[in-house]
DNA sequence: CTGTAAATAGTAATCGTTACTACTTACAGT
DNA sequence: ACTGTAAGTAGTAACGATTACTATTTACAG
């Protein structure tokens, strides 16, 4: 991969980000700075930075694709009437932040990622 | 909500379904008892059945939503190359399951999902 | 420098999903 | 049973997030 600006803006901005901003969302943020950059440029270098592992994906509940560029481990509480997702760090102490915050928490999703059996054979 | 048909199908077949099929997918298998059904039809139903809590939405990598008729408490692993779904059902016992199914783990997200301090306050 | 392959801007195309419309059906009230 | 009506449906058009395409630019190895 080589280097170039629009990636490394498009970088910059997801780690500033504390919200989980949609492509599009982003394309508004790095055109402050590189107005001329187009939404296929920021799509492709979202796609290579999540394939490089620099950035993750988040759920969400519209169908856009939300993502992430804080790399710490933690968990997200995803609130089904106004779909904010807030990012919870304490991750040993889960129901006493959710009571704290005032949340109420339905129900839980966990899913792990990796490769499968298959997959790791046929290599 | 009045009882229909079409919906009555569209939940039998996903409660049937052992993979964690898409709009498009259970159209087609509704389709082999009701061949007149309209798309359309499918997805108004899978998102009332999904309001009514009788279904669930599954997380997946192509762009598609994936749903899922097995209500039951269990965990997902999404393998990275092939996309496909498994299901785990022991779920105190995960790293030994995937250890004795050959499934390699990368990462893992867990997700709560709600109504967050604001909108239970707002109503 | 210079050749080249990757990256980009701008635009067109794709396709999963929603919206719309005329018609049908479930079902509550008579 | 009838009947009014509002929800549900089939079929089709529209939408919009994402991807593909193309001519041009840029990074960088030799």
């Amino acid at each position: 991969m080589r280097s170039s600006k629009q990636r490394d803006e498009v970088l910059r901005v997801l780690r500033c980000s504390c919200d989980h901003p949609t492509a599009d969302m982003i394309y508004e943020r790095v055109k402050v700075k590189m107005p001329n950059i187009s939404l296929g440029t920021v799509y492709r270098n979202l796609g290579q930075l999540h394939d490089e592992g620099l950035i993750t994906i988040v759920e969400s509940s519209d169908k856009k694709v939300h993502y992430e560029g804080n790399l710490e481990d933690h968990i997200h509480f995803l609130c089904k009437k106004c779909d904010v997702i807030t990012d919870i760090f304490h991750k040993n102490e889960v129901p006493k932040v959710f009571d704290s915050l005032g949340h109420m928490v339905e129900s839980q999703k966990t899913v792990y990622y990796g490769i499968c059996k298959d997959c790791r054979n046929n290599i």
